[in-house]
DNA sequence: TCATCCAGTTAACAACTGTTCTCCGGAATT
DNA sequence: AATTCCGGAGAACAGTTGTTAACTGGATGA
């Protein structure tokens, strides 16, 4: 299935490729509504008109980053929220897994910490979509553990959206304390890890 | 204590609340860090040299805007989430109390929201340490209730963090469906309802 | 081999930015 | 009444921005 594309496209892709790294790497001092165009081309090295060739706009190259940034996360979702395991194994293993994810791509994290309430439209857009599509996927998942018997759909909605929001707040500190000792970021690991086992202890007796 | 001041220096509070003014509105479709000093003072309509008069940067004129929308909310804070009447009724209560604020101050909402992980370091400091002050205070008064006896201080910590940062996920939805139906604006209050419901049985069992 | 394509370049445009310095006129102080 | 103070205006600065048009040269496909 892998099409060999020619050097002509190749070339094009790696270009493409670096004006995105050059993004979000200005990207880790400022938001994506004070980018500006030509500041993206010159950290590459290439003529500002270069820039059409790959995206209409700055707020466009903005959409493919997110896509970047989140697309290439889901499965690593189904497998951790899936029920194997026990649960407190279950919860060290999720924080364990959001800690490295940011410490090997911290410029991704904040990129989408930074622009989901952003001040570019459709950069908001399209990270809202994509959460969405990641809450669906928690739902089901959740829907699957025993636990969840008799729970009514929206139970299930709020309960994904509660690990959603919580993962995203948990990835933020992470990134903060990334700067820091390696004290706070095993208490951000604490912290994280106790308010999990809250919800999952709120989980256990919903339906009381 | 209403110290009546002159007419000179009534007027220059009068320009530079007219300033954070017409920020606050220029700030909800962009970021602050796109956000031109001269864009402000056209905006007034006063000349661009006058900035200087109230700010030194569009920066320090971001952490005065923290203060404006985040400082006049503590005694809120208080208020509701300390433990008189019963559970339900408090955390309905917070949700309508969430509700009303952002209706009343959506542009303070968005520029909270965004300017959190935005990109002006100093304003992001602001307010961190806003936030900070808010999770304790929620922390002192969590603490109070009888349901707290025999837990850590670090658990306490944790609790208030989820509460806090509870708040802001619900305050976020609702300013999204403020240009929506009713109808969606019910539903970001029941989800959150049933979030708060979920983390006040898991407090309950904490201990078990 | 030759014509076509197309990623990237060059040059130029009007519009905009933050910041400095100098000045004005009315309020505040003596 | 005379003097100081000071919020705001005006003009000018070098530097930046997004976008246009026409062009170049090597890869592509007939």
């Amino acid at each position: 299935m892998s099409h060999t594309l020619g050097i002509r496209q190749a070339q094009k892709q790696k270009t493409r490729q670096a004006l995105l790294d050059a993004a979000l790497g200005l990207l880790e001092e400022q938001s994506l509504s004070s980018l500006g165009l030509r500041e993206v081309t010159r950290a590459v090295g290439v003529a500002p008109t270069a820039f059409y060739r790959h995206f209409r706009s700055i707020a466009d190259l903005g959409v493919a980053l997110v896509d970047e940034a989140l697309g290439s996360l889901h499965p690593m979702v189904r497998t951790t929220v899936s029920a194997t395991r026990g649960i407190d194994e279950r919860i060290t293993r999720a924080v364990e897994l959001i800690e490295r994810h940011v410490a090997t791509h911290p410029a991704h994290v904040r990129f989408i910490a930074r622009e989901r309430h952003g001040g570019v439209q459709p950069v908001r857009e399209a990270v809202q979509a994509q959460l969405a599509r990641f809450t669906d996927e928690v739902k089901t998942e959740v829907a699957k553990d025993p636990e969840a018997a008799g729970w009514s759909d929206e139970d299930l909605l709020m309960l994904a959206q509660l690990y959603v929001d919580q993962m995203l707040i948990t990835s933020s500190l992470f990134l903060d304390a990334l700067e820091e000792s390696q004290e706070e970021r095993e208490r951000v690991a604490q912290v994280a890890t106790r308010q999990l086992r809250l919800i999952s202890i709120g989980r256990r007796h919903w339906l009381d």
